[in-house]
DNA sequence: GAGAAAACGGAACAGTTGGTCCGGATGTGG
DNA sequence: CCACATCCGGACCAACTGTTCCGTTTTCTC
């Protein structure tokens, strides 16, 4: 379909094309999904212009740049499902998604983002997902993670770490280690010590869960329940 | 000081004043910091330059707003450092607070940016840090708390799991509160396996702490230690 | 080389945002 | 009832974003 014709692509538009994706990969590592287009451009030393001559639109430049990143995260979790111990795995899985996200702002922007934009971490979710489900089932079968847990908690998890890395990475980059593993103990099958909230599939959880168990310690105003 | 010729309020400035607060409190709360004045405004039926002269500028009307709050988050502090069981109130203190971030969008984003512009954030933030430094003390004698964590880490919980809210209120309201009870169950005395990173104000609680300790899974592209 | 096709660069555009200004409406005190 | 201080409203400004456009430059082919 595509075979027809392919223009020879000329020198200079391969090499400012390399330049647009080495500036880009470095920036938005570093600096994070909120860089503009325009210093993409400036650090490449070339226009605007050229950059949407390359990538029609933002998204498709994230869509080039983080591509392997994402694969990436697939096979460490391929990797993790293949481990015939199911905790061992999903915590080396864990250990491993956060590393990178803690290695490189704009792929945490975009794990985190609850809207994705680009159709590439959307399809590396559905990948993933049913490899989390296979490494919870196992864990769980083998009696090493608590039973109350559900695959979903993971995503849930790798998006508060990456909130807590967010605000660290600065200052000590190694420091959501120390929650991770806050997490992972309180995953451990013969941890909990209450029947904890539904997860989230379930259809009742949803409202102020609390309402009636007990009183908050003060009043709080911005309670929907009270307020108007 | 102020004694002084306070001119007599006129009729219209002060209903426009409560109009423009009980607009403001509505919108920040239910959309998040990220309303814009001229949204407020017009919630309140009145112009934008009318903000202006009640409030010199967004953050005076964010502190006007979220005052009360505030010191509700300060009181629930209070009251949980001064219960003579230190993990119930350490409990307790999480639950409030996260009940409150999880009912007041604005309130989730002051509390978790890293860089707070209201005054009145960090008044309350230097407020509340002794107390739960109480608590943890108190609950880390009592033998409830694992020894090894500090203070600082209740921050990140609370900067994690306003990240799960900020994913999921819209659909499961409740939902957070599975994990709240995810990380207390980490912090059980007991819970823990293999130490911990060091905490936060540790010197040396940086770089990748893992290097050397196991290779990861799959090769990372983007670790800092490998690219370049 | 010469000429055409392709790529380049950055000014310009549309759409945000927070914040300013001033003519005109509105109360208030005498 | 009226003069005058005060307040109101929304047009306006500056800064920022992603994106488009077109005159100019570079490259490739003959």
């Amino acid at each position: 379909m595509t075979t027809a014709a392919s223009p020879p692509t000329r020198k200079d538009a391969a090499r400012n094309r390399a330049r647009l994706l080495e500036a880009a990969e470095q920036l938005y590592a570093t600096e994070g999904l909120s860089v503009t287009l325009k210093d993409v451009a400036h650090r490449a030393g070339v226009g605007v212009g050229t950059v949407y001559r390359h990538f029609s639109t933002k998204d498709d430049l994230l869509d080039a740049i983080f591509a392997d990143r994402l694969a990436c995260a697939t096979d460490s979790a391929r990797a993790a499902a293949a481990d015939s111990d199911g905790w061992r795995g999903l915590v080396r899985y864990l250990e491993d998604s956060m590393h990178m996200q803690a290695n490189n702002c704009g792929l945490r922007g975009l794990v985190v983002s609850s809207a994705p934009s680009c159709p590439l971490v959307i399809k590396s979710r559905e990948e993933i997902a049913p490899l989390v489900q296979q490494m919870v089932a196992k864990a769980k079968e083998q009696g090493t993670l608590r039973p109350d847990f559900d695959a979903t908690d993971v995503t849930f998890i790798q998006v508060a770490l990456a909130a807590i890395i967010e605000a660290t990475w600065q200052t000590s980059p190694g420091l959501y280690r120390r929650h991770l593993r806050l997490f992972i103990d309180g995953m451990r099958a013969g941890s909990h010590r209450e029947p904890p909230a539904e997860p989230l599939d379930s259809p009742n959880a949803k409202g102020s869960p609390r309402a009636g168990s007990r009183s908050p310690t003060v009043p709080i105003p911005g309670d929907q329940a009270n307020s108007s």
